[in-house]
RNA sequence: GGGCCGGUAGCUCAGUUAGGGAGAGCGUCCGGCUUUUAACCGGACGGUCGGGGGUUCGAAUCCCUCCCGGCCCGCCA
């Protein structure tokens, strides 16, 4: 054998890790002409695009994600969203025609119920807020069956997927929101049924390798029950002529508990009923023709591998270019609705720019990383460095690759010239002041906004004062000063009154946020006082705190008149 | 127990494609701004790259092994 053709070892060998630093290997194309597989790309959503690309597939290319409806649709969910996201706006760059899809499986049964559920602002409230035993009456019946516990849409279903739906919006991300349910009822899947229930012994061997319980009595098919409603599992008999199943309304076991049946014996059309996950998953391949998903580590080892088999050995066609991402944590725990380990879409945008949400998305989908909110602070800065370096701003070569290619992604523009960041933590102390024209003037002084700086951009720029001041308050952290409007209680010894008096008399004669903080230092010292206890009376006086930010500048942006009285203890 | 994925400075992370200098920001400390008071500037400190072994002239990077964490290996999704 001697060959010349140096052949990749292993074929494909399936594995969902596309950008694992050991599986990026890749094209198991035939050297000769073409497809440049190892080529090196700063930006992982281009990784991934290669890969999809090398398979040639059909205008327009389906980029899928998907969740089962649960209580609370939180930012761990927006990872369905956003990586499909980049790989389609990749992918539309490079010329294809994308879809982008999202599939809520909301035919499964509510198995259990949420402690925790999203109102439709994306607020969290327990289960005491909504009509709880209507949930619990339901448990087992298909979400798209089961009324929205805020009474506000057609079901808990609808109500979950708006909310999904809305996040998106916010994220600027253009999602085709698919109800499982529907794809069902107008016969989407009744081929993929028809396959399966034509060929038991074949699915049951090729599920069997999967899973222990499947016997030669395993029906993958769950009729919804024609008298109680819930999702069944006991199926006695099909019958492909008619393409009907006959069904047992038994007990269903979740866990410990158990959902009891109605015993109701009946008929199903193949419509009436749903596959189960690891059948529907595949399918839903299959219908809508996907050539790219991206899913969490939980998918990784379970039902992908089984997908992989089923979507070839039943349905006959090719899975999806799979990509696995990491799960990150939220303040160094994992993601929990029921610990209230969470955080919403809405709620982290009080909190941060869209376009910051969306670079926290833009990073390797595949390190482990942790959100932080108590730093978000870093999280801005690592942003507004990366935006610096998309302008060929920073001397680092590796982050600027990375930022020259990605930002356009993640901003939806190219980096402007004029546009300002303001530190967040600087945006934070702005956000002591209420007053959105002394905002600015801190701003300009500081030399952040500077005088040629259009009023977009000023604009802009102010819309993260609003946010770091919500932070400040949310963490109760260093930043969290409010300037008082009305005068604190308080009592000075005499020496410190007079040294307040003498200041409110210079402040009066009109000079500058820098010669107060001058004077402060010389007039404690004129009456014999610690500097530090000095400045401790004047943040009591007009922050009712004993430190706050840099006082003699913070000062001379305030209007003359209410310092003067403030120190006075007029006011 | 088995498989998969992660583990780089106090924190958040880049660097692993293709082996060659251990890096950034923040924090800390020191200093500067006629001034100890969290905004600005400069500097320093800070790491057994999870541990060990191997290949190599040379390893964060390749190989083996062990440790820790997460996920999966029942059902469900």
């Amino acid at each position: 054998m001697s060959d010349d053709s140096p052949h990749t070892d292993s074929p494909h060998d399936d594995s969902p890790h596309v950008l694992s630093t050991r599986a990026v290997g890749s094209a198991d194309e035939t050297s000769d002409e073409g497809v440049e597989a190892g080529e090196f790309h700063a930006f992982w959503a281009d990784e991934v695009a290669d890969i999809i690309e090398a398979r040639e597939p059909d205008e327009p290319i389906v980029i899928k994600g998907g969740v089962s409806p649960s209580g609370v649709a939180h930012l761990g969910n927006v990872n369905e969203v956003m990586r499909g996201y980049f790989v389609a706006e990749v992918l539309r760059e490079r010329g294809y025609e994308v879809r982008q899809v999202f599939t809520s499986d909301d035919k499964d049964p509510l198995r259990k119920l949420p402690r925790k559920l999203a109102n439709a602002d994306g607020e969290i409230v327990g289960l005491g807020d909504v009509d709880a035993g209507a949930l619990g009456r339901n448990l087992g019946k298909p979400y798209t069956a089961i009324p929205d516990p805020f009474g506000e849409r057609e079901s808990y279903a609808a109500h979950f997927a708006a909310l999904l739906q809305a996040d998106a919006d916010r994220l600027g991300v253009p999602v085709e929101m698919i109800s499982n349910t529907e794809l069902y009822a107008e016969g989407a899947f009744d081929d993929a049924i028809r396959t399966v229930l034509s060929d038991l012994d074949g699915v049951r061997e090729t599920l069997s390798a999967y899973q222990d319980k499947v016997d030669d009595s395993y029906v993958p098919f769950n009729p919804i029950c024609g008298d109680c409603g819930k999702v069944t599992e006991t199926v006695t008999a099909v019958d492909l002529e008619t393409e009907t199943v006959e069904y047992a309304c038994t007990d269903m076991t979740v866990g410990g508990d158990v959902i009891a049946g109605c015993d109701h014996e009946g008929t199903a059309t193949f419509r009436e009923g749903k596959l189960p996950w690891r059948l529907e998953w595949p399918a839903q391949w299959d219908v809508l023709g996907v050539d790219f998903e991206p899913f969490g580590k939980d998918h990784a080892e379970g039902s992908w591998p089984s997908g992989v088999d089923i979507a070839r050995n039943v349905f006959g066609v090719e899975p999806p270019v799979p990509m696995v991402y990491e799960w990150f944590t939220l303040d160094g725990e994992a993601l929990s609705s029921s610990a209230g380990n969470v955080i919403t879409v809405p709620e982290l945008l009080e909190l941060l720019e869209p376009v910051v949400v969306r670079y926290f998305f833009a990073l390797h989908p595949k390190k482990a990383r942790d959100l932080d909110i108590a730093r978000l602070d870093q999280l801005v800065d690592r942003f507004d460095r990366f935006e610096r370096a998309a302008a060929g701003e920073v001397n680092d070569e590796e982050l600027t690759a990375f930022a020259e290619r990605a930002y356009p992604f993640v901003a939806g523009e190219e980096p402007r010239a004029e546009r300002v960041r303001l530190p967040y933590t600087f945006a934070a102390v702005l956000g002591m002041v209420d007053d959105p024209a002394l905002r600015e003037q801190l701003a300009r002084d500081e030399g952040h906004i500077q005088e040629d700086t259009p009023a977009w951009a000023v604009e802009e720029a102010l819309e993260r004062v609003e946010r770091a001041r919500t932070w400040a308050e949310r963490t109760d952290n260093e930043y969290n000063y409010r300037l008082q409007t009305d005068l604190p209680d308080v009592s000075f010894e005499d020496d410190v009154a007079a040294a307040l008096d003498d200041l409110a008399a210079f402040v009066e004669a009109g000079h500058d946020g820098e010669a107060i903080q001058s004077e402060m230092y010389e007039t404690a010292r004129a009456h014999d006082l610690e500097v530090g206890e000095f400045f401790e009376a004047g943040y009591r006086l007009f922050f009712d705190d004993t430190q706050g930010p840099r006082l003699g500048e913070f000062l001379g942006e305030l209007e003359r008149e209410y310092v003067v009285a403030r120190l006075r203890r007029e006011a």
